[in-house]
DNA sequence: GATGATCTTGCACTTGGTGCAAACATTCAC
DNA sequence: GTGAATGTTTGCACCAAGTGCAAGATCATC
């Protein structure tokens, strides 16, 4: 059955399925960006990856998991950099350096146009959040994998969700950046900022 | 002709409307709670609630929507909360105490049942972190209200992704408790341990 | 090439959701 | 009160997403 690499042991029947896979991806995505995920309907989809109706739903549960489906690569690129940090560097340096260089590898030209058009989209917005949750979930899952004890657990999870925050207000701010700016750097400065003004939150917030 | 209910300007034709609007989502909890979100389609609602399922969708654009309506108070009431505290309040202790008011008093028995219920349908799970997006929006509104100066407000927007964070682990500590805990002395200590943490990652951040 | 496993397809069906126009109720002006 | 204007409810036909099923096409293997 399945040996240690694809294209290998990768038979007629596998190298097929995929080949359709990414055949009802390329289509769907086209249409979608053409004339917006609405007024895409699943015949039109599997019109043009040249299957029926019914084999599209045998290769994504619903419409909206075509447009997700990528996005799944993220997390685990996060999860690898975090892991090649160097295991006595902070927790903090390493989820910032780790977030940064999955940042940087993971904006194509496919990526920007699918966001845009999670934007446009009411009926995507909900399942984009949630996405934002199971990327949380991962990110604890990395940072625990480098905690001691269960205190530092609790405090990963913490974090977890505290650099999922500046994730998101990160993206707004880079956003509002002139185009052809450095993300690298812009990543650099956002964060110097942000543990400050971390610091200067949590240090209010702890006096009386 | 009695006119004096309650109020002067609700005429027969509002009253009927809005204890239209009750009575569907009265049925539609009863049946979700009964046999799940999943397992009870539009028509039994409407059913129910004795109207025909077009009416149905002329008071809720969707059948999750009947979920989420209520919702939309807690956001209301956590913007009076915070509106409601001293001005010369630190930031910080007003986000605080304000979602524990408006925590606590939104509490109730229908709460937890709708909470279970949303977690136990996968279907509601993005509309439920949309939620917490439209949250976090309504938060930063209120906290840049109090704000003085650009500078301020981008370091508000921050403390609501922030207090989100908190917002959702708390929750899931909450959870962990055992039952008939004080959950106003559970906030107590979750805060005053979240900000200590919040002070340590920024320092820790802000060092090299 | 026969055989069993897997993939694909067509078909019928359920459900959520919309547009429309006719029927009905409410309000208001006279 | 009569009646027009306006708002509400409903039935009906329709579209699109998604599922179960069984028959037919492909493929791996002996």
């Amino acid at each position: 059955m399945n040996k240690a690499t694809e294209s290998d042991t990768e038979g007629r029947r596998e190298r097929k399925r995929r080949e359709t896979r990414e055949r009802i991806q390329q289509a769907a995505m086209g249409l979608f960006l053409e004339r917006g995920f609405d007024a895409t309907t699943v015949d039109e989809i599997a019109e043009r990856a040249d299957v029926s109706k019914r084999s599209f739903f045998d290769y994504f549960p619903t419409k909206e998991e075509v447009v997700f489906a990528w996005q799944d690569r993220f997390a685990d690129h996060l999860m690898e950099a975090i892991a090649s940090r160097p295991a006595e560097e902070p927790a903090v340096k390493a989820v910032q350096h780790g977030l940064v260089s999955a940042l940087v590898s993971a904006t194509d030209e496919r990526s920007l146009a699918l966001t845009e058009l999670v934007r446009n989209t009411p009926a995507l917005r909900a399942r984009d959040h949630l996405k934002y949750a199971k990327l949380e979930a991962k990110l604890t899952e990395g940072l625990k994998a480098r905690a001691k004890g269960a205190a530092e657990e609790q405090r990963m999870r913490l974090l977890a969700a505290i650099v999922m925050g500046a994730l998101r207000v990160g993206g707004e701010r880079w956003n509002e950046q002139p185009p052809g700016a450095s993300l690298e750097e812009f990543a650099h400065h956002f964060f110097a900022d942000f543990w400050v003004t971390l610091a200067a939150f949590g240090e209010e917030g702890s006096k009386a």
